[in-house]
DNA sequence: TGAATAGTGTCTGTGAGACAATATTAT
DNA sequence: ATAATATTGTCTCACAGACACTATTCA
């Protein structure tokens, strides 16, 4: 019997059922910028972090938010196919930045079976969304604080407040991997309160060292507004000059500019790409 | 019927073969140090990176070498367990820096059915190992070349060589996440030539802001020891003055020396570890 | 005109890169 | 003595941090 034949013939004997499977989903945090009006037509708006979550309308834990995400279809989807579907559903949005971040499987993550989620995050420039998606809502990261051993963060829509609060763990001495583990305060479905503080976490690590910033940026923007995105993730001031110095060879200086503020209008730049 | 009721009336009518599900495994690829003698006696040792293969003996890939890795038991382990069970396995340690590399899930990466792989990467120091394991085998990483296109691992044990080679393409201009394509020269099982050419590069870019190093060095080692592994993970030489300034606070002079090389003796130092 | 932001100039200190000089061992 | 490595000293240059100064708009 020749080897192929024989692989062909143990792959039809094969049973797929001699270890027990289970179910996968891809779960999405989509983050983005929003602005809050300010109150003097002087001063320019505040920015803030935002992420999108949806409202569970089942079992289990109906009533409750969560992050958008929805089952693998095994027999013909990558995870990130998968998610870039359910970003089409929730935001309708196509080509949009978006990472695998970290596969969460804590056995009874799920109450219904055993569920393994990889979680994505997707950068998305608010400026392009339209259409408000059922049972979807923004939620502003009004507050962020993190020290040696804890990481809190306070999210808020229009109606509502929610408390996320952990501590933090150290995985490995070595490394700067922390595990999160959540206050009974929390109370988002599943684990997705753990998945925010890693994939916020990510986020804050990527943006010095990438561009990744451009994607929640629109296409013409302030170097200020750009300073402020990075001053929102990284969690502190920057000095203008210097920003401008580090920035220069990542943007383009266009001859439009945004006026009509109460003081020096500004020009708009644009993400200048690779080479 | 209350909310807890109906959640539990739910629970128990709940279908969990609504999706079909998938098989899960774990995959790690265990990198080290070995040590290539010198034909000078004054010499030091050459250093080089080495990864753990094994030997498939069944279908599918029968005979190919491929990650020691193992399916999920579904009912009770995590991913990361799993992972444990099987670096245990493999070379009987245990407390092993593990981290979670990434998800591959490409619908035909596994001819028997879909089979989702989460991979890991360890690090270990290679004096701890003393038995050999059946079907087991380390390949030295001889060479490393790398350019904007593309990516060549040339890997070698006692007996045999083998080359992976990859295209190169950025998945985001934003950010530095590349995609590997493998050409068809490669032929270890399944994708794990890009788990290899993944894992070692996630190696590479942490190396320079962490501690993950120390997981590969003995308990007292010299600084010329610890520098080679650096110029070997980051493929390039480093100025021993700029080095020695970097590492000088991480590590913790002994009064023990090393000696008999035929040269000056150094000191050997241990990691200081955190506070 | 004044409030507010936009944008630039320049000094300083830190730290990496570079090279040189000195120290110490086994054969 | 010599080959080889260990270890340290120091100069320079780039660049981030800090602060000050000038420019420009709109009510």
């Amino acid at each position: 019997m020749s080897f192929e034949k024989e692989e062909l013939e143990f792959l039809k004997k094969y049973d797929k059922n001699a270890f027990e499977r289970c179910s996968m989903t891809a779960d999405i945090l989509i983050v983005s910028i929003s602005n809050e009006e300010s109150d003097n037509y002087r001063k320019n708006e505040k920015k803030r972090m935002s992420i999108l979550l949806v409202k569970r309308t089942d079992f289990p834990y109906k009533g409750k938010w969560c992050l958008p995400g929805g089952f693998l279809d095994v027999t013909k989807e990558t995870l990130e196919e998968c998610a870039k579907r359910v970003l089409k559903a929730e935001t309708n949005l196509q080509d949009i930045f978006l990472e695998q971040l970290y596969t969460f499987d804590g056995v009874n993550r799920d109450p219904r079976m055993r569920v393994i989620s990889t979680a994505f995050v997707a950068l998305v420039d608010k400026a392009l969304l339209k259409e408000k998606v059922e049972n979807a809502s923004w939620f502003d990261i009004m507050e962020w604080k993190e020290t040696k051993n804890k990481f809190e963060l306070l999210l808020q829509n229009n109606s509502e407040t929610i408390l996320l609060d952990f501590d933090k763990k150290l995985k490995n001495s070595t490394s700067s991997n922390y595990e999160y583990i959540s206050t009974n305060k929390n109370n988002l479905a599943f684990d997705h309160d753990i998945v925010i503080a890693q994939g916020l976490t990510r986020l804050r690590g990527k943006v010095s060292y990438t561009d990744i910033v451009f994607n929640m940026m629109p296409k013409y923007f302030t170097l200020k507004e750009l300073q402020q995105v990075y001053e929102i993730i990284l969690n502190k001031k920057l000095l203008d000059p210097a920003f401008r110095r580090i920035i220069a060879n990542k943007v383009i200086k266009t001859k439009k500019m945004k006026t009509g503020e109460g003081h020096r209008p500004s020009y708009l730049f644009q993400y200048r790409g690779n080479e």
